[in-house]
DNA sequence: ATAGGTGCAAAAGGTTTGCAATCAA
DNA sequence: TTGATTGCAAACCTTTTGCACCTAT
């Protein structure tokens, strides 16, 4: 179906400002942006949109399930298309650089200790912080001098 | 060994306000406090000190690794001593009640996620988000309704 | 036509910083 | 004494909100 429509089946009008940002979300090489980097990112393509209605936008279709909110350590919260699959983060400090895993053994695991503890689990966020092979690599060979946090 | 000697061997000066913010921790029925908490809860015993130096003290404190910073969902980031033991968090929507928790199951895995992707892991957070079984139970029973976040 | 959406500017948290005064060592 | 530390106020950054104008339906 077109992207107009599935809006508007949300409750939402098909204006302009949503369909270039849900755009920018199925285009862009990076998978997760915050509200700056989608406002400077239009405005690079000659959108003139306000921040206010990017921050609109991007809250409604994190409710409406069309983005999904996180909160890395940074102060600003990214969002990432919800392609349906849910996934914890791998994250490179040295470079920023992001992978998606998901771990059967640990989403179960997580399930127990809930239920241990007498909890109904409603959604969880893991992370991990680390350096990438590339990152790693680039730590003086033989000191044991580590690269600062970029 | 006492307190002004530890901060001293940390390189810092055993001040009232760092004495304090840290006995505060030491004693507060509460583990986890925000800035804001602990300037409100300092100011309630009389103690007047102004909410930068708090912010100062706090972060100079998780440089030092006298305390831990956490990141929850909530927009401020909160503080707790740091015990030594790794560990992460249950928390209850309903109630805002926060448990810890170590699964070694979890903590193998994230390592062979790491490693399989050929990162080297620094750090990781893991929080997991529910109810627990005060809150589960006050759910109307019967209906499917549950109750609206607190 | 009109409910909903937008831009702008202002406000609202949370956090950081410059600076002169103060304090621990 | 002297460099570290503090309080205050102002600045900053991210996010939210009020309001008059605009637009998709």
């Amino acid at each position: 179906m077109d992207i107009p429509q599935e809006l508007r089946k949300l409750g939402l009008k098909a204006t302009l400002p949503r369909l270039r940002i849900l755009q920018l979300f199925q285009e862009s090489k990076a998978k997760h942006l915050n509200a700056d980097d989608v406002y400077r990112l239009l405005h690079d393509e000659g959108i003139d949109m306000g921040l206010a209605t990017v921050y609109r936008v991007l809250m409604q279709f994190a409710d409406a399930g069309i983005l999904i909110r996180r909160h890395f350590e940074s102060v600003a919260s990214v969002f990432e298309l919800n392609e349906g699959g849910h996934h914890d983060h791998l994250i490179c400090t040295g470079c920023g650089r992001m992978e998606e895993f998901l771990d059967a053994a640990i989403e179960l695991r997580q399930e127990a200790v809930a239920r241990e503890r007498n909890f109904v689990l409603h959604e969880h966020s893991l992370s991990l912080y680390g350096l990438c092979g590339d990152c790693a690599d680039s730590v003086q060979p033989g000191s044991g001098r580590r690269l600062r946090r970029s």
